[in-house]
RNA sequence: GCUGGAGUCGUCUAGUGGCAAUGACAAGAGACUGUAAAUCUCUCGCUUUCGGGCUUCGUAGGUUCGAGUCCUACCUCCAGCA
């Protein structure tokens, strides 16, 4: 499905924007999605331990599926002749494919061998095959798989790593930027940008300028929320791209996040999030919770309990009695307590609706705050709860 | 009653003269940001000013510089025979 940002309201006081994302498919159907919005992350074309119902309960738009894992397991050919992701996957809503450039940095063993001009050599961790994957490649799988939007192929190192490694690596990401929107040839794919740089004001500035006039259907900000970046670094790789790229496309902040990012980088003119904390958290026995807490680095956080903790033994109320999910509607901590002890599935799938919707139901709450040009209240009183 | 065998942290278990004592589970807690993650880390006899101190391997004695480990008796359990 081909895609079109539409900005409907700009907030008076800040940065953060309502808009729409409209899909066409390839016989003119419509379907609309507002942002801001989090895109819940199904790796292995799953969002893990839910099924698509499940998901669609929360009431998402895109959700995310990954080129990297999908090429080892099971291979595009397959996924092709299934018939396309969304066949496979039995998900008729939106889809975006990671391009892989995360796992670049995750995965290449030994980075100034491993990472090439060309591309980067993998070891497979199914059976430890060399494998080797290039931007045409990247996007060759994309196309295959039929996603719905296609992310370049970048490289995503770390916020903390030196000034020269990322001003290196801000110049190859563009290269392999265009060398992919070269390959590209899925008509009814859209292909993002992404936006690398650290947390460097003319890296950002320079990437921003430098990705868009390449010209992509929409626009990422890479790098963030790794390997330790404190929390202002990453505000800061925000606010340094944002102004940079144009009004009418959408700004995609990878990897992110915490609910509390979710405002800052709305703030900032992001208006798509994706994450793996709300279901990884949620398979960790973790519920997200209204208010915040101070990590030890002094950052601050989303509030979060612990359903294996013994206090929640016979707690016989609901994860947040102001939410509205399925999970906090049917569920008591103390049954969700006993299912995480006895390791059944089925409190993963529980905490992971409730996550997943907790972080949707702020997007919605936010959107509406911006329609009303009241977001900055909103965030005071967010902060101040 | 006789003959073998066994009793070690909540549970199972390693240990055959230098041991607060192995491993697993259970338990208590923590971490997790484009998923190498339903994973990982820490604690788990008592106590501590974190150097240590104290008490532990069925019970009671004994041998030894030193005993969960060797000896004696007893208690309990299991198997076989009466």
């Amino acid at each position: 499905m081909k895609v079109k940002y539409k900005l409907i309201h700009k907030d008076k006081n800040t940065g953060a924007r309502y808009g729409k994302l409209i899909f066409t498919d390839k016989n003119g159907k419509k379907q609309e999605y507002d942002t801001p919005m989090f895109m819940p992350v199904g790796t292995q074309a799953t969002v893990k331990t839910l099924s698509p119902e499940q998901v669609k309960a929360t009431n998402p738009g895109i959700i995310l599926a990954n080129t990297y894992h999908l090429w080892l397991r099971p291979t595009p050919e397959v996924v092709e002749k299934a018939g396309g992701l969304h066949k496979f996957m039995n998900w008729d809503g939106p889809i975006l494919t990671d391009s892989g450039g995360y796992q670049v940095f995750s995965l290449a063993h030994n980075k100034k061998k491993d990472i090439t001009e060309e591309g980067v050599h993998f070891k497979s961790e199914l059976d430890g095959k060399k494998l080797f994957l290039t931007p045409e490649e990247s996007i060759k799988i994309q196309n295959m798989l039929d996603s719905d939007i296609a992310m370049s192929f970048d490289e995503c190192p770390p916020a903390t790593a030196d000034y020269n490694y990322l001003k290196n690596s801000v110049e190859r990401t563009l290269r392999w930027a265009k060398r992919g929107k070269i390959v590209h040839k899925n008509k009814n794919q859209n292909l993002f940008g992404i936006v690398q740089g650290g947390p460097h004001q003319d890296l950002r500035e320079y990437s921003a300028k430098e990705t868009v006039k390449i010209g992509f259907d929409g626009y990422a900000i890479g790098g963030v929320a790794n390997d330790g970046e404190c929390k202002d670094d990453m505000y800061k790789a925000v606010e340094y791209s944002t102004p940079f790229l144009p009004e009418d496309k959408v700004r995609y902040l990878m990897g992110v996040g915490e609910p509390v990012d979710l405002i800052e980088g709305l703030k900032r003119g992001i208006d798509i999030f994706d994450c793996v904390s709300p279901t990884r958290l949620a398979r960790h026995g973790n519920a997200l919770v209204p208010g915040l807490r101070t990590d030890k680095r002094g950052d601050k956080k989303e509030n979060r309990i612990n359903l294996k903790n013994a206090r929640f033994k016979e707690d016989f109320s609901p994860l947040d009695d102001t939410c509205d999910c399925y999970t906090c509607k049917n569920y008591t901590k103390a049954y969700i307590h006993h299912l995480m002890r006895c390791d059944e599935t089925f409190g993963a799938t529980l905490l992971s609706i409730h996550n997943i919707r907790f972080l949707i139901r702020l997007t919605e709450e936010m959107r509406e705050a911006v329609k009303n040009d009241s977001f900055e209240k909103f965030v005071a009183d967010f902060y101040s709860d």
